[in-house]
DNA sequence: GAGAAGTGCAACACTGAGGTTGCACGTCCA
DNA sequence: TGGACGTGCAACCTCAGTGTTGCACTTCTC
């Protein structure tokens, strides 16, 4: 059981291309991390730590299934984060706004990126 | 020019911790790269890279204002990344939940998304 | 004009992420 | 029972990201 990871983390694993593949073949449909070699360009124990790494995110789940492991995307950890930067965005862009109107009194003319 | 950043570039450039400690300094107040380096733990030329990344995925704007460049946090750009987010979560979620009813009534066709 | 403050650029060091190969060990099946 | 297949572990390599320092240049202010 891992501690939940922190915002940072989640966009961490989620800030590799090879990893990105990994997920969008794990959305289609559940594949071992063999399979998953015989199709991305790269070798199976590359496959392995990015699982790894997915997996410690709470963005994969794995299911023994005989000799082999079997992986799949997980939504609702995605769904999640989505949740909370979309919070944090609206609260910058919310701020920022109310900094302009602040900003709005006609003795300070900033607008001066003209030479 | 920034061509529009991808997904894993986006998650990237918010999987650094130092990173988030600027935007979360810039969504509460905007502020200078040499000020950022007072309040923050790192060289000013640290800030300086970081804010660069951050600019290259939209997420902050910068403004020069006489002999400084004063940079706030944009949360438009998070908004659309937490949008697109969703979007997939919910994709992978009904595909295996659409996989799970697959397996106990075999009567059911597969969500065609996407991701 | 002098000095303080901010930015720009370049060289450099260090660490860790991403990837590879090789081999050992379990598991399925003909 | 042996071979094919899948996983587990470890050593190793490479390079980009994060950070530093030093110096030059611009801009504001007194």
């Amino acid at each position: 059981m891992t501690a939940t990871p922190t915002l940072p983390e989640m966009c961490a694993a989620l800030g590799d291309q090879t990893r990105w593949d990994v997920l969008t073949r794990l959305g289609q449909e559940t594949m071992s991390a063999s399979a998953l070699a015989r199709v991305l360009p790269v070798s199976r124990q590359a496959i392995v730590k990015h699982l790894d790494v997915l997996s410690e995110a709470g963005l994969v789940t794995a299911e023994r299934r005989g000799r082999e492991i079997v992986y799949a995307a997980l939504g609702s950890r995605l769904n999640a984060l989505a949740h909370e930067l979309d919070r944090i965005g609206n609260a910058w862009d919310a701020r920022l706004r109310a900094l302009k109107s602040l900003a709005e009194s006609p003795d300070e003319g900033l607008p001066d990126d003209r030479t």
